[in-house]
DNA sequence: TTGTATGCGTTATCAC
DNA sequence: GTGATAACGCATACAA
């Protein structure tokens, strides 16, 4: 069965195309009663418009999509309902891609903004590391949230809001180093890595170099490649092998929640007591680091405030109310029973 | 700058636009050279198809969608996964859509057909309530993954794999009745719930009843309907609102792992010991229960081998190589640190 | 209030 | 190996 087209619809009401696409699409110039009995064919026929061709012909479209990178981030699914909200209440239409771990954002962005005629972007997560020329490329407005930047992007013409990875990352290991430890190992990203994960490694060796700390590279730890990156399994993993190489050290911040939940099974399974003998850190406020036990002590991002402020820039420039704002949040360290002060 | 068409592309190249088209999309009707020209030019120009207009043309097309209703649950992510992986060794292409919580997974998948034209559709969670109509008015290959069903759809034409929701609950339940427990709170969905909410209830009903044990309405204590289903603030709201009433209770069982973290998040809050004062026990099998300290008994479901199935069925489906198939895959028993036997 | 005709950007058909 | 042209299904300017 050939699938139903507006023509169909249009023969067997005996009326125009026109007067069966003012009825689908709300438009004013048509009868009530026309409308109805033509609403009344489309449903039981089973009539479903296509999408292709509507976008096709259409020019405007009152539509944002959000493209994000790296679902398996639990804060990021939190960010997905909010910008769903944010955008709904705005009475445009919202739309999730997924880009692939492999998958260039930018060309994807621009197949979007062609195919949905898109009015505007949010991109979630990934590490952006385009040249000014490829970001340029984008003709539509876009804001960046929570993704990766180097610092050398800080000059770039775009908009973004995030934290400060790098600020937040120092606070915290502030915080333990006046706490009173000395030996403090973080679970960081691959030394490769040029996103948060370079930043919040940077905060850390700061703040142990403004306490006199020396750096030891038995204490910097980053996650194993092989596993899931920021997993609760990484972190399990890593602190695991410093337990049996027999490292000595009296806290661990973990670059996220989940790697310090999964330092904290490793460490209590060695018998090691929270925050006794080992105090734990992570980074981002998942609920998961409240409801662990201890309750671990982390640095909260403010997400509804992120969002809702990605919203709001983007549709500034979709307005053209502004240029381009880069906003950093300032991010809470929430205390919390996984850390404690040295003995 | 209106964006440029393959009219413009084949202008500039000086060439007619079919073999622009040719080009494009790799047939095998065209000169190595003139291909590698338009290549060039395609690269210089940025320029990138307009996939509304392909797809509007196109009759086939290689691709299969994944609706995923309720993406806050960390278990579907990880079966997102497994679905893009196995859909693309198959060469195939994979879309990710999110349905709406209010809207009909029928109806956009229709949608998605016309739109993309699919060649099959995997649901991924949701509750399925639909008439046999309105199921067959899906006019291509599906399955259903992990989607609730209540038993009276046991009859109807359609393949789906998951687990048996009623017998794991029961076996949970029955071990924990084995281990000596009498008083077995459960925290379970909405009274209302027509899907596996209600399945695993009865499950527990049922193992209880076998064990000769009266049902104690103080003890069914559906989660919160203010708070986010299945989560961890839902669980731990329920148990703290059981304990505060004094309610006696030697073991929890919660349906979800997120609501039994929950869970046990206040019973040591309010002093009590895992599991020496008060069983805890999970369902589903997620990292986080493991990594739970103690760790927390559930039942883990094979996610691999439901991922894996659904595609294997989907497309013996799209090549007519079978019919229906309705499969449940038995899940595993997981005893962790969270359950003892009552002293 | 309604219908007719055109074009959106691409691919498929067919001729060269 | 290449190019002109007709669809694909819909929305809209314009005519009625």
């Amino acid at each position: 069965m050939a699938s139903l087209t507006i023509i169909d619809i249009a023969k067997i009401c005996g009326v125009g195309v026109t007067t069966v696409s003012r009825a689908i699409n709300n438009h004013p110039d048509i009868s009530e009663e026309t409308k109805a009995m033509i609403m009344k064919v489309v449903k039981e026929n089973n009539y479903v418009p296509n999408n292709s061709a509507r976008n096709l012909k259409r020019t405007d479209s009152k539509t944002i999509a959000v493209l994000i990178k790296g679902m398996n981030n639990p804060f990021f699914i939190k960010m997905i309902d909010l910008f769903e909200k944010g955008i709904q209440k705005k009475k445009y239409s919202f739309i999730l891609h997924r880009v692939d771990e492999h998958q260039d954002e930018i060309d994807v962005a621009n197949e979007l903004v062609k195919e949905k005629k898109l009015k505007g972007i949010i991109f979630l997560g990934g590490y952006l590391s385009h040249s000014k020329e490829k970001l340029e490329q984008l003709m539509v407005p876009y804001v960046l949230c929570t993704v990766g930047l180097s610092s050398e992007f800080d000059n770039y013409n775009y908009s973004y809001v995030s934290i400060d990875d790098y600020a937040e990352s120092y606070k915290m290991v502030d915080y333990l180093c006046k706490l009173g430890h000395k030996r403090i190992a973080i679970i960081s990203a691959s030394m490769r890595d040029r996103s948060i994960g370079q930043l919040r490694y940077l905060g850390y060796k700061q703040a142990l170099e403004d306490h006199g700390i020396a750096l030891d590279e038995q204490l910097i730890r980053p996650m194993k490649e092989h596993l899931e990156s920021y997993s609760m399994e990484n972190g399990y993993a890593v602190t695991k092998e410093m337990i049996d190489e027999g490292v000595e050290f009296t806290a661990i911040f973990a670059i996220s929640d989940s790697m310090a939940i999964g330092a904290s099974k490793a460490l209590l399974e060695a018998g090691r007591m929270i925050p006794d003998h080992c105090s734990v850190a992570g980074f981002d406020g998942l609920d998961m680091a409240y409801y662990y036990h201890p309750s671990i002590t982390t640095i909260k991002q403010p997400i509804s405030e992120i969002a809702e402020e990605a919203i709001r820039i983007l549709f500034d420039l979709i307005h053209k109310k502004t240029t381009h704002v880069q906003k950093k949040f300032p991010a809470e360290l929430i205390e919390r029973a996984s850390t404690g002060t040295m003995k």
